[in-house]
DNA sequence: CAGCGTGTTAAACACGCGTTTCAATCAAGT
DNA sequence: ACTTGATTGAAACGCGTGTTTAACACGCTG
């Protein structure tokens, strides 16, 4: 009957510390199990809280949800901003940070991998609650990679060659975070490492993208020819 | 107490059809709750028998989720075959008819789409059941790919590289599957067609890795030049 | 001190799930 | 026609789930 909205916790930071707990744990939970196969007791025993804690809190199971895909995309988009870029960043570079960023958010390097596998199950089965995510979040960045690219090829394709485009980008990348497992069982298991790490994906990613649309030459026998588009110390 | 295998019920082609409809209403209800929120009762409810069927026909719902994620695969392994090619076929050519058939058997146009949607869970969190599904259909596919690729670049890629390259343009095409509904959100309604029928999306993705592998000109301004390896009459 | 709201606890509830049971039915074999 | 085994039918059983309840402990206020 009681009823709790973030705003209240905010005003009191001692008592958000349960609420941040029960948040880690479903995010945790949800991400590995699923909606339906995790439970709420399974969670709550994690946070350590009560079990009749995320009723409190969040009033049913669906809302927890929901909550914690909120809390795990918030937790992210701060994690990783975009670069700074100046008027004179040529758009070869900029694309090359932006597939490090896309890389560095989807493989998550030093951060629980969890949230992002959390809104992988998202953009599989969207629900509800997390389209405003896609509209929130998702969308600025595509319209980001769109004018990038169009910038690249200095208006030579038309709106939709260059959605085409920032697809085939987004696609690559995303192989690897949703497919991962798969992946793994294809590559030999020494080759694993460089097909996971960020810089050698990334370079391969853009290197692929400048020699499609003729910014570079082919990737056949150009192996370093785009380390200088690259930012050496990567923050 | 009573062991049925499938060899029996293929003697008694009658007694084979609650097998069947069995298998697939559970392959439409898993695709598309899941394997938990899937119920034994909905499957039995629309397959059109008795509750205690599925645990006569396959033991328990475990069971029956394996049997009907490889029932959807053997349909489907069928259904899409690949090319025959000659000797003197180019490679550009069957990197086109691979990139096609690879998408018409994701996007599966004239085909139910629970099928793919349920192999597409399997790819995100794989089970004990599955892994050999990979190691019997995926990784032979993948092989090919390779192989047209090295024979495209003649042997001036390593395999780490080759690798890399075949990863690129599967997940081209994987993301238009695995995110699609993300996908119909960023593209606009009228656009949509064309980034989800199947020639133009091979054409892109083919003339992409063309370009990329210095194989073709660059997208820019070479809209058309792939149609050369394009099969007019597609089957 | 009494009153009250906030947070927490343990126990219980109602429901839907996978699974089992057992009798009824059917199709051959002899 | 009777027997036998395979298949189907309806009902029930445990069990685990999400959710609710009511009692309790604490801190603050008048």
């Amino acid at each position: 009957m009681v009823v709790v909205d973030s705003s209240v916790c905010a005003e009191k930071p001692a008592a958000a510390e349960p609420r941040e707990r029960i948040l880690s744990a479903a995010g945790q939970e949800f991400a590995e199990r699923g909606y339906e196969a995790a439970t709420v007791r399974d969670i709550c025993l994690a946070a350590g809280v009560n079990l009749a804690a995320v009723n409190y809190y969040f009033g049913d199971k669906q809302r927890l949800y929901i909550e914690s895909v909120k809390h795990a995309h918030e937790q992210r988009a701060g994690q990783v901003p975009l670069p700074e870029w100046t008027a004179g960043t040529p758009p070869q570079r900029k694309l090359r940070d932006f597939v490090g960023n896309l890389l560095e958010r989807m493989l998550g390097f030093g951060q629980p991998p969890w949230q992002v596998r959390l809104m992988m199950r998202e953009v599989l089965h969207p629900t509800d609650a997390c389209r405003e995510l896609v509209e929130d979040y998702v969308r600025p960045r595509f319209t980001l990679l769109v004018s990038i690219l169009d910038e690249l090829v200095d208006g030579r394709l038309s709106q939709t060659e260059l959605r085409r485009v920032a697809l085939s980008i987004i696609g690559q990348c995303f192989v690897y975070r949703a497919a991962g497992d798969v992946v793994a069982m294809l590559v030999p298991r020494e080759e694993l490492e460089s097909h996971h790490s960020l810089a050698p994906l990334a370079d391969h990613v853009t290197g692929y993208a400048l020699a499609a649309l003729g910014e570079a030459g082919p990737l056949v026998g150009a192996h370093q020819r785009i380390h200088q588009f690259r930012e050496e110390a990567s923050p």
